[in-house]
DNA sequence: CGAGGGCTTGAATGTTCTCAAATCAGGTGG
DNA sequence: CCACCTGATTTGAGAACATTCAAGCCCTCG
């Protein structure tokens, strides 16, 4: 139950919405895995690659991304401790994605055939990682509503909500004080706005007293309540995956 | 193979992916449903709901939303003919978005249970639908990108794009000349514009000549060319799932 | 100490929104 | 058949929001 493999880490976090019977436990833990330390700014895979590796993330932050025709950078989803990075991969013809360090990252690389052949042997396993895949969903989908629906302001707070919410589930760090790993041009790319704007925004919700000094290598800190009415925040996207059975009562 | 049921429908799609045994093929067909013709502007579930039925869409439009704090409403995703609505309804604790009607509907309801139900009991159609999801997952990720990196007239039309492509495969349509099921307001909520600005988009793409009229019960013409190059759309997003095999050839 | 990356600010520009009003199309009831 | 009603589309003018370009600053690291 302890960190005796890198991916025990993995293991915790699908246990927190779906049960796993032994087997499937050990069989996750014995994915054939290799650990690396990468440097910030380094691709885990590139867009259209065929097979690549999925990972787990041990520490640091990945950003997933596309870049549309204009040569902006669209930053899609930010994964951190614990998460899985291209779980997918190993079932699709290419990714429509790549996958690129925001910091120095240690991470898991698993072979996307070996999370695809897992699958088909452990049920639960599967059912556990298609939960996962559909949490991602369900926060891709309020990515949609945070960049289609909300103004700057928001959108840079709900970001840092969410960030604060998963840092603290991954237990790496508080709510109300918490490292933000991003640069300004890095939330940019995540929020579709600028990095000057982003700096603007930043300034006012200091200004207001939403949020604390924003330097490097400090803790961010933040006035949760009122950051998270700004911001429009409500947590329940990131855990609409139901902690019932592995399978319901059949008739 | 043919439409015994409406249910093959969705089978036809997930064989585009994953191949099926004939035993799962046959549990998919016995899925219990209920077919229903909807008005327009129907809710299928509301946000928040417990757990409600999935459907497949047999006709017209539907549209998963979220509603913004703000009051705004973000549309999601679009579904049409033979797309599954709310396909992991049975897995999660409650939806984290509605479903509406766009337009008249005729669908299949099906239990969010009985669809976990048919999963613990066929790996592929588990694996099927899973696939489905993933692809959902895809297009919810260019949607991120075209609010978050594209301006106004691309944006548009890569949506225009994408309902011709999807239509185009739903066998209910071409790609040169077809309906626009959307109102200018509901193309506003899904590119995160106003619907006058979506009108003034409309005008310009006009009169540019890369669409034709946009009058009601009038199919819309274009020239696919022009406006794929103006929506930056390349399609590969929609075909992400693997034509391959069910399971693939173990070590 | 110099270089470079990230942060900060101003001024001008451009895009999109808001508000408001007019038009159009289709459907309904008299 | 016409008058009316409603929902959708169209257009204008001004305001609000976000971007661009340009410059200077602040840290950290070598």
């Amino acid at each position: 139950m302890t960190a005796a493999t890198p991916l025990s880490l993995f293991v915790d976090k699908l246990e927190r919405h779906s049960p796993l019977s032994a087997d499937a436990r050990a069989a996750i833990l014995a994915l054939p895995h290799t650990v690396s330390e990468l440097q910030k700014g380094e691709y885990l895979y590139l867009e259209g690659e065929a097979a690549p590796d999925c990972c787990i993330v041990l520490s640091g932050y990945v950003a997933t991304a596309k870049i549309a025709g204009n040569g902006k950078r669209q930053i899609v989803a930010i994964h951190m401790r614990g998460d899985g990075v291209g779980l997918q991969n190993g079932f699709v013809a290419r990714t429509d994605h790549d996958a690129q360090t925001l910091s120095p990252v240690k991470a898991a690389f698993v072979a996307g055939a070996a999370i695809d052949e897992l699958v088909a042997g452990h049920p639960d396993a599967a059912r556990a990682i298609w939960l996962e895949t559909l949490l991602e969903a369900s926060i891709q989908r309020e990515w949609t509503v945070n960049l289609g629906a909300r103004d700057a302001r928001s959108r840079v707070a709900h970001l840092l909500c969410e960030l604060a919410v998963k840092q603290e589930r991954a237990a790496t760090g508080i709510k109300r004080g918490y490292q933000i790993a991003l640069t300004q041009e890095q939330l940019a790319e995540a929020t579709g706005l600028t990095a000057v704007h982003i700096n603007r925004v930043l300034r006012d919700l200091r200004k207001d007293g939403v949020i604390g000094d924003v330097r490097k290598g400090v803790p961010l800190t933040c006035d949760w309540d009122r950051m998270t009415e700004v911001a429009d925040f409500r947590s329940e996207y990131l855990e609409i995956a139901r902690a019932g059975s592995c399978v319901p009562a059949a008739t």
